[in-house]
DNA sequence: CTCTAGTGAGCGAATGATCACTTGCAGACT
DNA sequence: AGTCTGCAAGTGATCATTCGCTCACTAGAG
């Protein structure tokens, strides 16, 4: 039906969008998690996110810098969950399904951010090689303790992080392609078990 | 400071190029690895190939295909192997055992390839999701058939099968990382136990 | 001579980023 | 209360650049 009265000078301004930095960060990430950070676009992302392309570069310098932004908003929490988790005196069974228990509950809550984080390790992580606190490296020197101590088998440091944390990562990327519904704090139990079992296995 | 000498008129004609294909693949891959295939241009990698840019089309369609093919080239290959690997009948711990050198041979024997395998299932695998004879599926029909038989416990199979793979996929990712030194084989019986406590764990 | 395979200048399209302009809230002043 | 004003935030047309790809040409092996 046609417009009914004749409009005033502007008859439907469009009103101005208000709070854009959330909404292009959750745009964002779901081009980044299912296009890439290469191929999503500032354009499609102002789009998605219902804002102009301008209001991008109020908030961060580009795109790199923005899919920076949201990779380390998890990557710095986890650091620290994982540190949390697995320093102290209990038992080793208790910390491991401690540090696995809040790894799902993180991913849990904010799914999308933490998918983005795990998709892009590969792009971010080598970037971080110089830190001690980022994920990996606090895995592995808390292994080195528990194999000098004697708590589990001696071998390669590196390698016992890298599979332990391959059981709980893996199981992450399988939540993403929707090969495990429900949410990942479900399967923390079974999760931690597989860890202790690697971490123990000769 | 001007040319001194005029320049004959074809003082040293730089000699035609001879098989581009291969020099493409391997200037290809490592660009892949290590910016991105979507990062990596078609100059850069004629560049790096020491071939023009026009021979990339000659073999392939564009980027793309060049790059899916490269990725395939694994990915069949490793469907094969670990079928081969995990099917008929021996205990399982053989079978892990084979399967796990058997990629760790392929991981070997072409480190690049392998690599590149490894970074990109992100962005390949989900293309794979209705084959049957996917590396992930058939671990997960092996793992269903395994629980069946009661050799190992009864749980969740896709479960199953991400933490088996993590612990060998992770471990791939490491040595990309250089976290871990010497070739792969090498620690492929540790590998193995790994997989095989995750398979047993309750 | 023929035909495969390599060449590289150049094209159209798309992209990340810019910037002059606009909006409208918050807080000061009357 | 009214209104003035400074400023943080949003807009979008526009720009320079870059990219993937094409194509007319050709070296050179068989």
């Amino acid at each position: 039906m046609a417009k009914s009265a004749a409009p005033p000078p502007q008859p439907d301004k469009k009103p101005r969008v208000r709070n854009a930095k959330p909404k292009i960060e959750r745009a964002a990430l779901k081009l980044f998690i299912h296009e890439g950070v290469d191929a999503a676009t500032t354009r499609e992302i102002a789009d998605k996110a219902g804002v102009s392309e301008g209001a991008l570069y109020r908030h961060y310098k580009g795109k790199d810098e923005l899919a920076l932004s949201l990779f380390q908003a998890t990557h710095n929490r986890l650091s620290l969950l994982i540190a949390e988790a697995l320093t102290g005196n209990g038992s080793l069974d208790v910390k491991v399904n401690a540090a696995v228990t809040a790894y799902c509950k993180l991913a849990d809550e904010d799914f999308l951010l933490f998918s983005f984080h795990l998709v892009s390790m590969n792009r971010y992580l080598p970037y971080d090689k110089r830190r001690e606190d980022d994920p990996v490296s606090v895995t592995e020197q808390i292994i080195s303790g528990l194999m000098a101590a004697g708590t589990i088998p001696k071998g390669d440091p590196a390698l016992k992080a890298a599979m332990a944390l391959g059981v709980v990562m893996q199981a992450g990327q399988n939540k993403i392609y929707n090969r495990l519904p429900g949410p990942l704090l479900q399967h923390a139990p079974a999760l931690a078990r597989a860890v202790l079992a690697v971490l123990k296995s000769a």
